[in-house]
DNA sequence: CGCTTTTGCCGTATGGCAAAAGCGGTGCCATACT
């Protein structure tokens, strides 16, 4: 039996806090009572010691299914920063003989990280099958349903998968995810009884604004003046990879801030050289798809801006929620057009293989043997986990009729009368009420006046900090004299 | 899905018009080739 004291000297010992976050403790009870649990916490409160913590009690193995090898690398880094050695990552940037070499002695470790498609190789679960796993965690796993379907297939063999290796208990972790991707995530890990412990989204410190522009040029011109007046670093999203590049490049010519751009086209050294430079504090502005987002922890992003519309709300919390992790004022800036809903509306079914395609890709395979492009993998891959094309059919329809309402519920909130922030708080089933409107949370600003009340603009070179220095010194040097 | 850009046609000077093509996001893995 682990008592509470045993898990707040563990705290103290190893992690060297006297305290826990809001929903940190109720999880970690839950994991150590052998509970299946799901854990909705926001982003920048400690996830990570949710399953961290337990390890150090339960003394086996803890297996972590991450979507990213970024993500992995972070946390392995970070473990062994804190002095934990057992920690490793499996992916593809080890060499076939390391990585032979660690599996055929993985229970010396005690965090085993990997993606959902690198623990569905046969060898990889006989080799993991030869250890106790007490844990098998599934970290940000609103991408079961964001990418399960119509993108990552192997998200949704993890059941199946979680079966075959009899872990003590399961955690699925992440920070947003409404009733509907909750229902999704504990049906498809087959974790239906599963304790869930679930904390608000809201997060008060951010401003959540939208703005309607006539056209492109107008939003050109509004976007520049507040990237101009606003404290920074900030992030602007776009849907479109051209685009990042193109308005990097506007503000590089015509402002004096360090912009650089972001997106998937990108070599995995530039993106890796462009993060650091990010992190480091070294950029103002990063334009950037939503390649660009995991795991960033900078605790100082003042505004996230979006060119264009987000596909979905989960996702534009998502990207809201890296601004302000602080505590401090931020904002959070929708720039919209009439035109901006038929980008998204293409995306729906953009690399979506279509019915005529899966019947012919199941009589012969071979036909498409050379084809490059997700519709083509995505069958590849379904028809290896011995998916039917019926199934393959359904599943995929289904996924586009849940893209087209989710972006219904977008274009709701684009045009809503009232207050976003009960909008958002209401759509992940909490109390509307909890929000007290007022005019700092949120708005439609059409000029960069919003930003004064919100005490995020810029201070420039010519006003404050010259005079307030000398007003210091002045202030040092009578207290001297 | 709908807006923007390119192509094709006419037929031989300099465009004009309609049809067709292009755009438009997210990442693991393995294996075969250079």
């Amino acid at each position: 039996m682990i008592t509470d004291e045993l898990i707040y000297k563990t705290l103290k010992d190893r992690f060297g806090y006297d305290t826990f976050k809001p929903g940190q403790l109720a999880v970690i009870r839950s994991v150590l009572a052998g509970q299946a649990t799901l854990a909705v916490l926001p982003t920048g409160t400690g996830k990570s010691l949710c399953y961290q913590l337990p390890v150090y009690l339960l003394g086996h193995t803890t297996v972590i299914v991450s979507p990213l090898i970024a993500l992995m690398q972070d946390q392995v880094a970070q473990l062994n920063y804190q002095g934990e050695k057992r920690a490793v990552a499996i992916n593809s940037s080890l060499e076939p003989r390391q990585k032979q070499l660690i599996l055929g002695q993985l229970s010396q470790y005690r965090f085993v990280f990997m993606a959902p498609e690198t623990i569905s190789q046969p060898t990889v679960i006989q080799a993991l099958q030869q250890c106790q796993i007490d844990l098998l965690v599934i970290d940000e796993a609103h991408c079961i349903s964001q990418w399960g379907i119509d993108f990552r297939p192997d998200y949704l063999v993890l059941a199946t998968i979680k079966r075959q290796l009899k872990p003590r208990a399961t955690l699925a972790l992440t920070a947003t995810a409404n009733a509907q991707v909750r229902h999704d995530i504990l049906t498809k890990l087959d974790m239906q009884s599963a304790n869930s412990v679930i904390t608000s989204v809201d997060r008060p410190n951010i401003y959540l604004g939208v703005s309607q522009q006539v056209d492109e040029a107008s939003k050109n011109r509004f976007l520049k003046q507040l990237v101009m007046e606003s404290q920074g670093p900030g992030i602007i999203y776009f849907s479109s990879r051209q685009k990042t590049v193109e308005i990097a490049t506007l503000l590089q010519e015509t402002t004096t801030l360090k912009v650089a751009y972001y997106h998937a086209a990108l070599s995995t050294k530039e993106r890796f050289t462009i993060q650091q430079q990010f992190m480091q504090g070294h950029l103002d502005v990063i334009c950037a798809t939503n390649a660009f987002g995991m795991g960033i922890n900078k605790a100082d992003i003042r505004y996230v801006i979006h060119y264009h519309l987000p596909q979905n709300i989960e996702s534009y919390l998502q990207e809201v929620g890296r601004a302000g992790r602080d505590g401090k004022p931020a904002y959070a800036l929708l720039l919209a057009t009439a035109q901006d809903m038929y980008l998204q509306q293409a995306l729906i079914s953009f690399g979506i293989p279509e019915v005529g395609l899966i019947q012919r890709f199941y009589q012969d395979p071979n036909l498409f043997k050379g084809s490059q492009g997700n519709e083509f993998e995505l069958l590849r891959r379904y028809q290896q986990i011995g998916m039917e094309e019926q199934a393959v059919s359904e599943l995929l329809k289904n996924r586009q009729k849940e893209k087209q309402f989710a972006l219904q519920t977008m274009l709701d909130f684009l045009n809503l009368h009232g207050c976003r922030r009960q909008f958002i708080v209401n759509y992940f089933d909490e109390d509307p009420r909890q929000i007290e409107h007022d005019d700092q949370c949120c708005g439609e600003p059409n000029s960069t006046a919003f930003l004064e009340k919100l005490n995020l603009k810029k201070i420039t070179n010519d006003k404050a900090p010259k005079t307030a220095g000398l007003d210091h010194w002045n202030g040092i040097l009578k207290q001297l004299f």
